[in-house]
DNA sequence: TCTGGGGTCCTAGGACCC
DNA sequence: TCTGGGGTCCTAGGACCC
């Protein structure tokens, strides 16, 4: 038993994967397309995106801060997504606020990531996330005239600037973890916004990073965790025992271990790939809902747009999760502010039967609290080609219900989702037809600048 | 942590089965 | 029933990231 806990395990980086991987990041992206599109400097303006319930930010409140240009980053001490709380009021003259634009930004994603394409094919290439994207350029550099991985990323960065005026920082390493390390720890901070993290830099640089949460993995939490138990940094990481780090943190814990020595045994294509394993919906209501019905008839609307997605997408659920947020300072009876129940279905996308199954689950939990979020996820997706055999459904109805779905679809694709909902959302406390504008729970920005059209720049 | 978001991964613990 | 052990499936909940 103390055996195991005297020994420790060593890497040996000669066995490690050894690639040119760049992690490309757009900086402060939305807030940089923001500045682009309307011809602003992005690294002096001082603008930050703002998601908020009304249409001007007149009066503190409520708002989410979806991004920030790099200066009122630095002005404000703002982090990745903030709320408008975090911000002085009344708000300085000096600082942009602008309503997000999603579909702008998801153009503009596109445009990059085809830029990138050129660069590396599409088993080399991986979107991460919408302003994030990892290439394996190991055996592609050469074709660009680049002679190194560092080489290679300045010809994107100019390519990219030019064509779109968004600046990207570039973390370069032997794996993803390496690369994206050194983006978020160097790469952002420096003029040319490159940063180079090897095997044989890990002393110098992951062992340097003065804050475990600074570190990609460790939040708040975690990072109070490990403070407990005396470890300060991710030097502390990489010289306290592994199996003592297993015990105490299980997996989580061998793989901060392995992180704080730079090891990922990943190659792109494998976690880095993006594969939706849920898709969900939630919203907080602009109001506190009191009446059952109207409850209700959010649930229907947020299980039947989640539905269309799911059609879209190509998928069918196997588990549904639904989940209330309390009123400020309600509880229930057992001392919650929120509840949450899931439950197992047979797969399925269809609208009406997804709205059943989650009304099921809201009778079940609901017992008149005073609601103000609602949630809805699926989760356990598989493909649309798999077909249930149910030895007891109508297979006419079924037939029905996806006939209907099909034109539902249609229409909604042709004339835009609010051009077809349920009768129940016209009535009040509907939100269905407000929120077919959103996207990613976000203003898409149709309504645009003074009608400039969205693709103005593209 | 606090209310216009959307995701992923891990774990504990119970039910059930052999 | 209470001193069996092991495996799997399922749900609830925590933590983190963009």
């Amino acid at each position: 038993m103390s055996q195991r806990f005297i020994e420790q395990v060593v890497f040996d980086y000669d066995r490690e994967p050894s690639r040119d991987i760049l992690c490309m990041d757009c900086r402060s992206f939305y807030a940089s397309v923001e500045c682009a599109d309307r011809g602003w400097d992005a690294l002096t303006t001082e603008l930050v995106v703002m998601s908020y319930p009304s249409d001007v930010p007149t009066k503190r409140g409520s708002g989410l801060i979806l991004a920030s240009s790099p200066a009122a980053k630095k002005a404000y001490n703002l982090n990745n997504v903030s709320r408008a709380r975090d911000l002085p009021f009344p708000y300085p003259d000096s600082l942009q606020i602008v309503p997000p634009r999603m579909q702008l930004y998801m153009d503009m994603n596109r445009v990059i990531n085809n830029i990138y394409k050129q660069f590396a094919d599409d088993e080399n290439h991986h979107v991460y996330s919408v302003d994030e994207s990892f290439l394996d350029v190991t055996n592609t550099m050469h074709l660009f005239g680049a002679d190194t991985a560092f080489d290679l990323a300045r010809k994107i960065q100019i390519k990219v600037h030019q064509e779109t005026g968004i600046y990207v920082a570039v973390g370069i390493g032997d794996n993803p973890l390496l690369a994206k390390l050194a983006l978020d720890n160097e790469a952002k901070t420096q003029s040319h916004m490159k940063a180079e993290w090897r095997y044989q830099d890990v002393p110098n640089t992951i062992w340097q990073i003065d804050e475990l949460t600074d570190f990609w993995g460790i939040g708040r939490r975690m990072a109070r965790r490990l403070e407990a138990r005396g470890i300060r940094s991710p030097y502390d990481l990489a010289h306290t025992n592994y199996y003592v780090l297993q015990e105490c943190f299980g997996v989580i814990g061998t793989q901060l271990f392995a992180h704080s020595w730079g090891i990922d045994r990943t190659f792109l294509g494998e976690t880095y790939q993006p594969k939706s394993k849920s898709i969900g919906n939630s919203q907080a209501l602009p109001r506190d809902y009191t009446q059952e019905e109207e409850v209700r008839n959010i649930i229907k609307e947020m299980a039947d747009q989640v539905g269309t997605r799911l059609r879209r997408e190509g998928y069918q659920a196997q588990s549904l999760s639904l989940g209330l947020g309390y009123s400020i300072g309600y509880q229930d009876k057992d001392g919650r502010t929120s509840v949450r129940q899931q439950m197992k279905i047979p797969a399925t996308h269809q609208s009406k039967a997804l709205i059943e199954y989650f009304l099921q689950l809201f009778d079940w939990i609901y017992d008149g609290q005073i609601i103000r979020s609602v949630s809805v996820n699926t989760t356990n997706l598989i493909g649309d080609w798999w077909e249930q055999l149910d030895l007891f459904a109508d297979q006419m109805e079924e037939d029905r219900r996806d006939a209907l779905d099909t034109i539902v679809d249609k229409v909604r694709q042709k004339y835009g989702f609010s051009s077809l909902v349920y009768g129940n959302s016209l009535q009040a406390g509907s939100r269905a037809i407000e929120r077919s504008q959103l996207i990613g729970g976000h203003a898409g920005g149709m309504s645009g600048i003074e009608g400039t059209p969205i693709t103005k720049n593209l």
